[in-house]
DNA sequence: AATGAATGAGAGTTCATTCAT
DNA sequence: GATGAATGAACTCTCATTCAT
């Protein structure tokens, strides 16, 4: 398999985030990707071993870059309620930018053989990791609540967030999604009881 | 086609959720639900328009049954925070106790046509309307906040209870899920900031 | 995969014979064949479980009949040097009546997978023996000689009959490949030496 | 095209001798072949036409050295009986040496398109003639019969020969080969069959 | 001469769907 | 209604060959 490195293979991933996110992983048929690519079909198997590693491949990265942004930023942050906020903002402003990947990460990554769910959910593991290191930090700090397990408060928010993602992705999309990136955090943080009425 | 009763009618529903559920929709074959269920390849036909009418009518049948006793339930609830516990509750335990549709909810329903996405995302809004239903109500009652949109708060309520389905699925399953009920509720109502820490 | 019997089973392998026979097995389109047969594609999935089962089939069969035949007729002989004439002839008679088959016998077969021509030469073993008990009846009998081994023997009957069915073969077949019967008995027996010459 | 001469020519036929006797022919990779001769795959493409030629070129170049190192010997040799002998003994001897270049001889090229067995059995004709002069020498001198035709003959003694390597190299090889020409020559000059019982 | 990345035609196989019985 | 053998379009992947460097 040749390098990682030079046009055809950035260009492959490009042509297949944008087939994919158009008709589904099972509908794309390589060919498409290989045309929209400007590409012979067989060039794509010199970069990737077959349909299922491009998709693969294609969350790795885009995915991967979007970790690392977002670790950096995360480090700017003084209090973990600073890092919530970012972590929301991203999230949503990434998934509104890059509506094609989005829509693999949405629905596409849900499909496909166990196998491939079991490497993907791998990848996912280092974002549910960042997350549930801010509530900690927040539980250990007396910021956060401590009687409510750590685990349920992260997939509260992810799963919201993935949500949030999916309903705007199926919508027509005519509202901005990461503005409502403050709503959700309010939501996080002090719920939508009035506060008198415990 | 034939009328939608009918032994075959129902072997062959509850066979394609066995043989969805295990393997997804894309590797169920006919073949394979026929003789589970029993029957003809060609017998299928008689029953369902085609592969993709089998997977609307199995999540139409089977949410519609959850909608309904939902509702039932949700009457003899008098506050909108006692229906709510009610719901997440359902939500919970009906996807433990039949892991086979919470797999086609959660992971099959994603994928498919536009067109099939469509029409169940018009079967999910019933859900959706009941959700904010109470949501409105509390808020009328000045139980709930009024500061924050009803399909933000319903994003974030069907999609923690989404997430934390599709969590217990991709694990092993050994947590009990409706036990979770609880902490989730509390998250919802009062967020996870520590109350002066406004 | 369906029964053995029947038409289409038949008319497949017929077909496979032919198309084999004609341009070789790495040639021999599925797609032909099963237009040789009048037969879609995907019919010939129902009979075969691949292209190589196809062929193994193919020679299973036909050789299966072959030696069924020559079982019985040997019996009818009384000298081992009797059944050697009869299965000489046998073998270039038919060679001769289906040429098909023979070009897949003598060509086709020693290429492909050694897997194959594992299974393959296993069937062809049964003939082996068959040989090998002439020889030593032969032998016993105190007719043939028994300062030279079997398998040297049952070697050079087999291979002088191959040769001579491959020559025929490649050659435009205008001579009677089964009148050369006698001759080749005739220097099995007694080699080409000239009596007084040793 | 470049010449018939260079390390690289030698290595690209030598790595094809080796790949082919491995593998086959059909199976045989180009790719695998360049590695092996430590050659770029477009270099095969300098020195042979494309891959049918490069096994062709093989046959060609290891057959014709056989066949004039076999015509110096056939030269001391004084009567047909004693050229024949010679002749079967470096034939065995020949085939056990080189595994592969026999491999490629028994195996391969029985099969392929009809325009390069054509084109072999031209190389292999020069083979015939030598065996076939040899019995026609034999036949003047009034040592060898001549009521048996010479190209029956000559298939007697290339399919025996033939057979015999096949079988070995089919075999775990776990016998001498060219241990066994005394018996063949034995067999052909006198058959297998008693004096007494004509 | 040498390279090896790129090409793209080609072929086996799958499986939802049909239809004669 | 019920059957299941038959259909054939669809699609991934291979690999001999080319050609710009």
């Amino acid at each position: 398999m040749a390098k990682k490195s030079g046009d055809k293979y950035e260009a492959i991933l490009d042509a297949a985030a944008k087939i994919i996110g158009e008709v589904g992983y099972h509908k794309a048929q390589i060919s498409k990707i290989a045309r929209e690519a400007n590409v012979a079909e067989g060039t794509i198997y010199l970069y990737f071993e077959n349909k299922q590693d491009l998709l693969l491949s294609l969350f790795q990265k885009r995915f991967g870059e979007f970790i690392v942004n977002l670790k950096n930023e995360l480090n700017t942050a003084k209090t973990p309620l600073e890092k919530l906020r970012k972590l929301v903002t991203r999230h949503l402003e990434n998934s509104e930018k890059d509506r094609n990947f989005a829509q693999v990460t949405q629905i596409e990554l849900r499909q496909a053989d166990r196998a491939l769910r079991q490497k993907l959910s791998e990848l996912l593991r280092d974002y549910f990791t960042i997350i549930e290191n801010i509530i900690d930090e927040g539980k250990e700090q007396g910021i956060f609540r401590s009687d409510i397990s750590t685990k349920v408060i992260r997939r509260m928010i992810f799963g919201t967030l993935d949500e949030m993602v999916s309903s705007w992705l199926l919508s027509s999309r005519q509202y901005s999604l990461s503005k409502q990136a403050k709503d959700a955090v309010e939501l996080f943080c002090h719920g939508f009881l009035v506060k008198n009425n415990d």
